[in-house]
DNA sequence: GAAACTAGTTTCCTGAATGAAAGTACCTGA
DNA sequence: TCAGGTACTTTCATTCAGGAAACTAGTTTC
């Protein structure tokens, strides 16, 4: 009955952080999110264009997506502005805004181990 | 000569520190790198067969694989232990634990925003 | 009326990520 | 010698993330 290859039952052990990890990751996942969040964090409120001329080698189509995904989460707010033509204003809600510590780690553990990353380039 | 839509140059104002994520998000990238580092870091080394008991829902092969790819950068060790049958033992570096900021803050964010988590669910 | 700006959506496509299962290889205990 | 444990690798299949380009739609400027 038991397959041949291994299929171990969890361990017990399945600590609450690894679930919180787990959580945080889904809701952060994709090449994008946090990369939005970062500068929306640095920045305040952007518009459309300004986030995808500001974010290297996003399309289109994958910057309207994300932040779809972050405003259905609460990370994002979207705000319609009454302008010609119109114009959207993307900014953290408060809940985004706890995520600082998150966006800090990360990028500060990125300038710190420049060096180190990927297997230590001749950068 | 231009398409019609959009492909903006990036803004002079394209910051290190997102650069930096995209670094940090790299070198983590994948489903289970950053749980598999957290788990590491909570529990000190570990075998192949009980990281994969502690996972939930990870396979062998994509265990094999992200700490592949985590030794070769320097963020795991792997050692082969002298035991009949052989067991192999991994744990974080030195640079691999200089991650504790990374993971402690997503670990911590998505313990304390559980609540909000996923369009606040009936959690 | 044509071109260009705003902010998207839709369609089509490709390559990467992931997974299940089987295979390799070695050793141990019944 | 056969089942079962260790630790993988390989193969095959599938799903999904991501990207390019075209298209919608309204407004403004030339």
């Amino acid at each position: 009955m038991n397959p041949k290859n291994q299929k171990p039952e969890p361990l017990a052990c399945d600590p609450m952080s690894l679930i919180a990890i787990k959580d945080t990751l889904q809701l952060l996942s994709g090449k994008w999110k946090i990369q939005i969040a970062g500068l929306l964090f640095r920045s305040g409120r952007m518009r459309f264009m300004d986030l995808q001329r500001a974010i290297d080698g996003i399309g289109v189509k994958m910057l309207s997506r994300e932040l779809q995904e972050l405003e259905e989460n609460k990370i994002v707010s979207r705000t319609v502005m009454d302008t010609k033509p119109v114009t959207v204003e993307y900014e953290l809600t408060a809940h985004g805004r706890t995520l600082e510590g998150v966006i800090v780690a990360i990028s500060d553990w990125g300038v710190t181990h420049r060096n180190h990353l990927f297997k230590q380039p001749s950068v």
